[in-house]
DNA sequence: GCTATTCATCGTAATATTGCAATATTACTT
DNA sequence: AAGTAATATTGCAATATTACGATGAATAGC
């Protein structure tokens, strides 16, 4: 039915889910590399860069905007991107812990 | 549309995404902390453990199996699933390098 | 043989996601 | 104030995902 039946799973299996949704487009991804990649920050040429419409850019970047991912700053009527990358690590440390805790005892 | 516009991304952009959609579903974390949690193969019990219907669960199994991560030996008449850590640390190892190099210089 | 058990697959319904055109909003510029 | 530029929002179409009942295939045990 396409909903997830969230209530049978833990909040740490929730949390997991939530946040490889996130990096769970192509597209995503590429914001995240791109926004990390550049020195300073940098505006719409996101759409450039990735290829989609400006609202499509836009939906992709409200979602990393929810996972916490995001942090804007306005320069003029500029809206500057940047990645948080405190949050980004967090999101990692979680991530690594699971692949750490899961990878073990089998057959 | 529903519809991922792949030719755009570098394959790097979609080997991460596809990673990550695999444990872009509770149940599916569930399942790999379960069936890696077990000291031997588990079978079906899994489908008591997480508490989504057989259909279910094996559609779940399907897109664990796609990206390489489950071993499954036949017991009698009882399918037992295993981990594929191997696979599974790749799959780790390509997420930390992504990561990693994600966090870099920002604003 | 028959029956029960285990798991996969099919079909289908409900919902989510992706993408874009059109439009709105905001803010700078003249 | 009017025009322009940068983003966000809305609305909608196409497709994907999630979930489950029904059915199918394989095997164990009688």
């Amino acid at each position: 039915m396409g909903v997830t039946k969230i209530s049978l799973h833990t909040t740490e299996q929730i949390e997991i889910a939530e946040i490889a949704k996130v990096l769970a487009h192509p597209a995503r991804v590429a914001i995240l590399q791109y926004i990390s990649k550049q020195e300073g920050c940098i505006c719409n040429d996101i759409v450039d860069e990735v290829g989609l419409a400006q609202p499509t850019i836009s939906q992709h970047l409200q979602v990393i905007r929810k996972a916490g991912l995001l942090k804007g700053n306005f320069e003029g009527r500029n809206l500057c991107y940047c990645l948080d990358v405190e949050r980004f690590k967090e999101l990692q440390k979680i991530f690594t812990s699971f692949f750490n805790t899961t990878s073990a005892s089998c057959c």
